[in-house]
RNA sequence: GCCGGCAUAGCUCAGUGGUAGAGCAGCUGAUUCGUAAUCAGCAGGUCCGGGGUUCGAAUCCCCGUGCCGGCUCCA
């Protein structure tokens, strides 16, 4: 007899080989289609499974995250099997359950097209319908090894011969067997709500000198009305797409005849870029930051110097002026270098915050290019933090609280990443481990929850990354900070220590919005064009509605632009309604209606976005109003 | 860069080998109107570029460019 205790509830002596459904099913947990696997000692396993020690059971509902992950993962096992079916000869390789949903790869002869999304979706729901049972079943690495040979799984093969371990475990539902951890949900009737969703192109193994294989993506969620949820948010996703948003409120453009990546300001994109950029002024000079600019292009020597030429010079751009070619700059950092090593420098002035506004252009591969989160040149608001060792902990703590408070004003939410040493890189193990450390410390005095991407630091240092979350939860890189020790070292940076002697500074690189390109797009869907009235390119818009009033709307337009508002007048001979509608698709945050009775009082009727209507505002109140709402935002300083 | 799809008027899109279409936007005129589309008329195209097949190509084939969805990359 075994001890088998509930999670959080009652202990039973059960006898050994019980299987896991029974001792829940015994512990009094009904799991009747609701339960797709159980944690038996922190480990996930079937619900057929036996038990043959003393363990802590819980069952993993459907509709958890981890009951959707391994319903997801059965759902690429049965598209595979439906895949098979449909497709003799097809080889299968890899599918694991992804963030809301799942795919799986496939080595075939001829892609697969949309149609064939739509044959294997009604292959995949007979399956379903057929209720076919998981079956679990443990075997030698060498039999599974056999058997896969056989059945000519070259892609398992290989799998399989990287597997330490001496025995493996395979699943079967129906015809088809698969290499795999499990667990997985008990029967295909498990499988209610799901969809194909696309296909693509992938690489073997995500190297692109491996076999590009033919990728199905797919979700699945415990019922209909959640699959249907997340379809309206793909739905909702597209209609605030910045690209589609961008041309239609008038923002920005990207044209095959400039070029690719290469984004056009219209005047309303210009104006909003302009707003964010002086935010950025405000807040960075509050904080003790310095105003610089470096050129476009430096000499390729100094790109030597730094360590770009030998890493990053496949995303650069050169240009031979005269005898000496220069590289056009992929980052700001160098021009700060040479501004800290224009003159000897005391550890008085440390740290020096050194901001720039850096338009860089970087040569990025023509198949990643998307609307404004991913261009060939933008805009950082970088800045280049020099001081002492003992003042990097600080200066970051410094920085992390610049990024939350900024991403309070905007109203994102926002997760931390730190990214270690990467396979390519420089510096000594040494000063990788010191900044490395410096991180760690700096978030854990504040407690900041964060996770770790082995190996996804800089090439000269690692880094953390703050990733933003939109309306849509969707995940954004903007802010990131990276600790570099190598710089110092090849510019021969040095200040004059309270001691007289000269010593090295460390030097931080870091940006808060990252790319103001990529935070605009960012800002266009999460705020799906609706503009907070500080960021509107255009505040408030006169709507007279005869023109016996005109004369009053553009005395009143004059008065609002004298008080430093954005506003628009639309004296087109347009019916009211007309001009409304316009106006509201263009999200402009307030409609000023001007009529007989508006012009006799001297006051105006705005409609707001929402709908809402104010009658008979005197002009006075309302442009007070507006100035107010227009106000740059100060940040709450963060806890 | 790789795999697949797509490219027709400013925008959204019809048009499967036989004289290029619609709606919206634009222009002109009429309408002076109270909270999401007033009416009428006009104009608008190297059908992405180049080559080929054909009596004839927006349509079929090849090459390029760009865009879209992924992969890879993202310092």
């Amino acid at each position: 007899m075994i001890k088998i205790t509930l999670d959080h509830g009652r202990t039973l002596e059960e006898p050994e080989g019980i299987t896991v459904a029974q001792a829940l099913q015994d512990l009094g947990v009904a799991t009747d289609h609701k339960a797709v696997a159980a944690s038996v000692d922190g480990e996930l396993l079937d619900l057929g499974r036996t038990l043959d020690h003393d363990c802590t059971v819980a069952p993993v509902w459907l509709e958890s995250p981890q009951g959707l992950e391994i319903m997801r993962h059965s759902a690429a096992h049965v598209m595979a099997e439906a895949v098979r079916s449909l497709f003799p000869g097809v080889k299968v390789a890899i599918g694991p359950a992804i963030e809301a949903g799942f795919y799986y790869d496939f080595d075939v002869a001829e892609p697969f097209t949309p149609e064939d999304l739509a044959r294997i979706e009604a292959r995949m729901a007979e399956l379903v319908g057929a209720d076919l049972p998981f079956k679990r079943r443990e075997v030698s690495k060498e039999e599974a090894l056999g058997l896969f040979r056989e059945m000519g799984e070259a892609y398992k093969v290989e799998l399989l011969e990287e597997i330490p371990a001496d025995s493996v475990s395979l699943y079967r539902q129906g015809d088809f067997v698969d290499l795999c951890r499990g667990p997985h949900i008990p029967s295909t009737g498990y499988l209610k709500a799901f969809k194909l969703t696309g296909v693509s192109g992938a690489y073997w193994r995500g190297d692109e000198k491996r076999p590009m294989l033919q990728r199905l993506y797919g979700t699945a969620f415990a019922t209909h009305e959640e699959l249907n949820r997340h379809l309206e948010l793909l739905e909702e996703a597209k209609r605030r797409d910045h690209r589609k948003l961008g041309r239609e409120l008038g923002l920005f453009m990207v044209e095959e005849e400039a070029g690719p990546g290469l984004v056009i300001y219209l005047p309303k994109g210009a104006m909003l870029r302009s707003l964010i950029e002086d935010f950025e002024r405000r807040e960075h000079l509050k904080r003790g930051y310095q105003m610089v600019m470096g050129p476009q292009m430096l000499k390729a020597d100094l790109w030597k110097r730094s360590g770009h030429w030998d890493n990053y010079r496949d995303h650069m751009y050169f240009s031979q002026v005269e005898e000496t070619l220069y590289g056009v700059k992929p980052m700001n950092c160098l021009a700060h270098m040479l501004i800290y090593k224009s003159r000897v420098r005391s550890y008085r002035e440390l740290p020096l915050r050194f901001f720039e506004l850096g338009t860089v252009m970087r040569h990025e591969r023509s198949g990643v290019l998307h609307g404004l989160t991913r261009v060939r040149q933008f805009t950082q608001d970088d800045a280049h933090i020099i001081c002492t060792p003992e003042q990097v902990e600080s200066e970051i703590l410094g920085v992390l609280d610049f990024v939350f408070e900024v991403m309070t004003v905007f109203g994102f939410e926002y997760e931390v990443e730190l990214s270690t040493r990467p396979e390519k890189s420089i510096g000594t193990d040494a000063e990788w481990e010191l900044a490395t450390g410096a991180l760690h410390n700096a978030m854990q005095a504040k407690n900041i929850p964060y996770s770790i991407c082995e190996g996804e630091g800089a090439f000269y240092g690692p880094k953390i990354d703050v990733k933003l979350k939109d309306a849509l939860q969707r995940r954004w890189q903007c802010a990131t900070i990276q600790c570099d020790f190598t710089l110092p070292e090849r510019f021969d940076l040095t200040y004059v220590g309270a001691d007289g002697g000269r010593h090295r500074p460390v030097m931080l690189h870091r940006v808060v919005l990252g790319s103001l390109e990529r935070f605009m797009g960012v800002l266009v869907e999460h705020y799906a064009g609706a503009f907070p009235v500080w960021l509107a390119p255009v505040q408030a818009i006169l709507l007279p509605i005869t023109d016996r009033v005109h004369a009053y709307a553009q005395e009143v337009e004059g008065l609002m632009k004298d008080a430093g508002l954005r506003v628009e007048l639309d004296g087109r001979p347009e019916t009211l309604r007309y001009k409304i509608r316009e106006a509201q698709l263009q999200k402009i945050p307030y409609m000023v209606i001007i009529g007989d009775r508006e012009a006799e009082s001297r006051t105006l009727s705005p409609r707001l976005r929402d709908g809402t209507e104010w009658k008979d505002i005197p002009v006075d109140t309302f442009v007070q109003r507006v100035q107010e709402e227009g106000k740059i935002p100060s940040p709450v300083k963060s806890p």
